[in-house]
DNA sequence: CTGAAAGCGCTAACAC
DNA sequence: GTGTTAGCGCTTTCAG
């Protein structure tokens, strides 16, 4: 078996002795350097080099009460749904911390399996917060209804979430969310354009809001082109089956030419359709997903899809995050970002 | 703008002025529980819980030289390949690091976006390990032949392999990984024993270790049924296009029945072949797909897919660190777990 | 079983 | 500009 004794790494000592300064002028160095005469700088950094110091984490966030770590919860994976998007966006999120110079420390819910009681969904939180083991949490469920911001607010904790405060009309906290409702447009737009005239939509129950957010787009566009839209929506569940089910009532019943979804895994369901009566997606009924999923990619033919800039909107956060922490003064309390649209066979004609 | 100046949380100090004791006694409170008396103990504790007390952890961290954070190095994603996998597997390892009292710390390779040289890929695990930030890293991208296993030994830096140490036959550290060629052998089994005489396979090269050991499981499979191989396999590169190609080219010559595959991503090309000349998956020829990703499960009829246990390779791999965190004697360097298969539509009759 | 003292490595405040 | 002093909150000796 390895020996893993490494050997201790240098402290800010070793470099004072080596540079033949005091620690706290390499202290300085570090954060302060125009402080330094420039060949002493040059020396420290030298011997900073040499021994390849770091500073010791533990003992700068003791002092500093800053550990440069922000808090991400990851909430049980739901295999079906768009949990794509989860990973796409914790990348993103890894790269734009980095840049800033935090770290991702990831957690997940209380004890028990599945989230039940308030108190379980923040128990997480609340043990980081009260351990200073984070500067500030990324939450990323605000649809849910659930107390997390509310609560973290109440405890002022510093936070960005990723999703507006739709319930919420007083909240003050900072957000930063993707136009759902422009995203769907642009889908429209796109199928309009290329001549369908009765599109339809497949959607989420409107008390999701986020549900109602892309149905609105829907709406605006069709509006937009004066198109009638009576008896062209219909709400469902988010499942494949859901969504096969819904667009063969739909197809039966008022014959869209096109028609958009509220995910991509409705829009799957709306593939399946086709494919038993023989239709050819794009050809003959064009279909447009949304969230850009893995699956969008590799169904044949390609599937267009809405896609969320994430790279952006962690790019956002974390800038939100950076100016909260440094209690700067901040323009506005949210951003909203614009999709663009993944297009591809699905919707060719 | 909400103030974001939580009060600060209590100390040590606060809790022994509270229960009327020494700091000492409550730091022995909850370190050494046993070395106090009970009537002492469950004051100290009723004074914690009250004051909603959490040791602070950088103190800690500094005292014990122990972060209590897994390092893990998000890889840039790969929006084809098989990342579905990735969520799933770091939800899995927060969950289980979290029952064995650790946190999940996120960072990425180095500055430059695509990775270039062997000292940009390991400049991310320096830093965090100079810096003392995290206990231990969880490696997870053996198999490209990259130096960072070798270089985090040589460093004397505790981890763990997701993925066995192919190349390197005098490695020393500890791994888990998942028989790739068991899950292949029960894929290929179960199209077997279903009455497919012919099962033909699409994998990647054998330079890769996981390729050649996917193969494998298919021809110890076919071995043992007495089946020939011969012109029933074919190297091609991870891509959908290469799995509808290979696929069209292997009907052609051989007429296999069955058609196993390295990765989803390579059956779902198959699947594109078949509909392309009506032929039904599982009626007319079967396919097994690997990693049972979200393709699989959307898929029409649903993809046969050989599943890896993330769960349990999670708990595997923080079981082993704990044990070389704590200089556990270790019964084994690796660990080999056994994937499952989802069965659905695609071998169906 | 409990308390007192020391120190992990760093930086903020003040002297020189 | 540079060095000195103190202390962040905790645990590890070592006395009592």
């Amino acid at each position: 078996m390895p020996d893993h004794t490494p050997a201790p790494p240098p402290t800010l000592a070793d470099v004072a002795e080596r540079a033949g300064v005091s620690r706290q002028t390499v202290s300085n160095a570090i954060n302060n350097p125009d402080l330094l005469r420039p060949e002493t700088l040059t020396r420290v950094q030298d011997a900073i080099q040499v021994l390849g110091y770091r500073p010791n984490r533990a003992a700068r966030h003791l002092r500093t009460r800053a550990s440069h770590l922000i808090g991400l919860r990851m909430s049980p994976a739901q295999e079906f749904t768009a949990n794509a998007a989860m990973d796409r966006f914790v990348h993103a999120l890894v790269e734009a911390s980095r840049e800033a110079g935090y770290h991702l420390l990831l957690f997940s819910g209380g004890p028990g399996k599945p989230e039940t009681t308030a108190a379980d969904l923040v128990r997480g939180y609340d043990d980081l917060l009260r351990s200073t083991a984070v500067d500030a949490f990324i939450v990323t469920d605000t649809y849910l209804g659930n107390p997390q911001t509310r609560w973290l607010t109440d405890r002022r904790a510093p936070f960005v979430a990723f999703g507006r405060p739709w319930a919420d009309a007083d909240a003050t906290h900072r957000w930063v969310d993707v136009d759902g409702a422009a995203g769907v447009a642009l889908g429209v737009e796109h199928v309009i354009e290329r001549g369908h005239e009765r599109v339809a939509w497949i959607g989420w129950s409107d008390e999701s809001f986020i549900g109602a957010d892309r149905k609105a787009g829907w709406l605006r566009a069709m509006a937009a082109h004066g198109r009638s839209v009576d008896g062209l929506s219909v709400t469902v569940p988010d499942t494949v089956d859901a969504g096969r089910e819904a667009s063969a009532a739909l197809l039966d019943a008022v014959h869209p030419t096109a028609i958009a979804c509220a995910s991509d895994t409705l829009a799957v369901g709306v593939l399946h359709t086709l494919a038993e009566r023989g239709l050819q997606p794009g050809r003959d009924v064009a279909v447009v997903g949304f969230d850009d999923s893995q699956v969008a990619q590799v169904v044949p033919h390609g599937l267009t899809s809405v896609r969320q800039p994430l790279e952006q909107v962690a790019v956002a956060l974390v800038r939100a995050l950076e100016s909260l922490l440094a209690r700067d003064d901040y323009d506005g309390q949210g951003v909203l970002l614009a999709p663009t649209l993944a297009v591809r066979g699905s919707t060719a004609r």
